[in-house]
DNA sequence: TTTTATAATTGGTACGTTCCAATTGTAAAA
DNA sequence: TTTTACAATTGGAACGTACCAATTATAAAA
């Protein structure tokens, strides 16, 4: 399975980027950049469009394409979305993987929302898996997550206390790359206060959403809720419905 | 200046998601789609794809098109999803624009931070504006807006009571399509829980970041403190450049 | 020199076609 | 009935063309 195109391009004007490769900050217009990567014009604008979305450049139509000049001054504060998908993976940018203790392990009937959520039936059954986080012996979330049993019949609770979609690469070979998220804040109750050394006046942030496999299946449905402290999710958005 | 076809397309199948029309949560085929609005499939796609963007719905190759059942759920009332920019947009939903009450208007010297997402040097001055958004009466939002006084010299008090983005399309003919945003969470201080009604248990959504022009100039750093049942953030997020 | 009209540049939209890959449905075979 | 092989369905990638719209550059006119 060999790479698409529109992605090589795309990682390779990136790179021309960030070297500097474009000293004006000014990109060649699509017209030659097909040319030069002998790929048609369409490819490149979607390589392209993809380097908008990130907020990398951007486009002026009857000027060209440029490189956002804040994006090259402080890419610190540009750390985009991509960084945030999994929990472990968001954190382990820091350095080490968060610790993970399991609070609990279950197997329930899936609510009507997980059922909508996981394309489940009435009365399919999913695991229930509780966690407490931890990053360097500090505990910074509270994770709910809802498996169906018929993805991962053989999941042990040896297996909850790590990555599940570590799990699920190495038992599956599908990878866990997408997610759909909703963030949202709420006042934190005793036990999230307790678990999470927070006060009452202390709040959680909760990023609530569902976890695709590669092929689209969904995987899980998660509830993520924590410290407040600890949620800080960086978007770029663009006007435009692109 | 007639809408883009793709642009039609994507608002009138999200609404039909809205009201219901696909009741078992499936879209119908790119290729039929295509011949009952009467585009072709490439316009199709387009118009899905943002879908997907807003994490609306899903594809699955070989399946066929979803609904995310999650979006459904949480129809809330600040959907900042990428169509969206501006608050003046974002909560335009039920027809109105939030109205705006001007809490105080000065020029300050930025800050360091301030410096390095505007652009700025040193010494240079920024206007700051405090704002307070009410929706149907009700307050739920404090805005602290920071405009680098070079850019838009002329500024009134007047001005400010309304979006500054509708000013600037205006005064200098230039449009405000992108934004890089921090998404956080805190406890509420004693002025946000008087304006914004709030307990003492009761926390704050911050929507923090940078608004740009359209020609890359980055035009105001913005803190937005919400409260707490009014930050609802949806995002797709895919790992992988895509 | 300044202003104005025109051309060239550059990105945007849209179409339709070709081929591919993943999934699902169907029918034949065991 | 179950399994297997094959066909149909469905989304993905890529191409190339045509035309449009905003901007910029150029040349002509005042």
């Amino acid at each position: 399975m060999t790479e698409a195109k529109y992605v090589t391009v795309q990682a390779d004007i990136k790179s021309k980027i960030y070297q500097g490769g474009y000293p004006d900050l000014k990109l060649p217009d699509e017209r030659s950049m097909a040319e030069n990567y002998g790929v048609s014009r369409s490819s490149i604008k979607r390589a392209l469009n993809v380097l908008v979305q990130q907020g990398i450049i951007f486009k002026k139509r009857g000027s060209g394409t440029f490189v956002n000049p804040l994006y090259l001054k402080n890419q610190a504060i540009f750390q985009h979305e991509g960084s945030n998908l999994g929990v472990s993976d968001s954190f382990r940018i820091d350095g080490q993987a968060p610790a993970i203790e399991l609070l609990d392990f279950r197997v329930i009937q899936a609510t009507p929302e997980q059922q909508s959520a996981l394309f489940l039936n009435d009365g399919d059954f999913v695991y229930e898996i509780k966690r407490l986080r931890k990053l360097n012996g500090v505990p910074f979330m509270i994770e709910y997550g809802y498996v169906p049993i018929a993805l991962l019949p053989g999941l042990k609770k040896g297996d909850v206390t790590q990555s599940i979609y570590g799990y699920v690469e190495k038992e599956k070979h599908k990878k866990v790359t997408r997610s759909f998220m909703t963030i949202m804040a709420a006042p934190s109750n005793e036990e999230e206060q307790t678990l999470l050394k927070l006060k009452p006046t202390e709040p959680v942030g909760i990023m609530e959403g569902i976890f695709f496999m590669d092929d689209g299946t969904p995987l899980e449905y998660s509830n993520m809720r924590l410290h407040y402290e600890y949620l800080r999710y960086n978007a770029f958005v663009s006007l435009g419905s692109e």
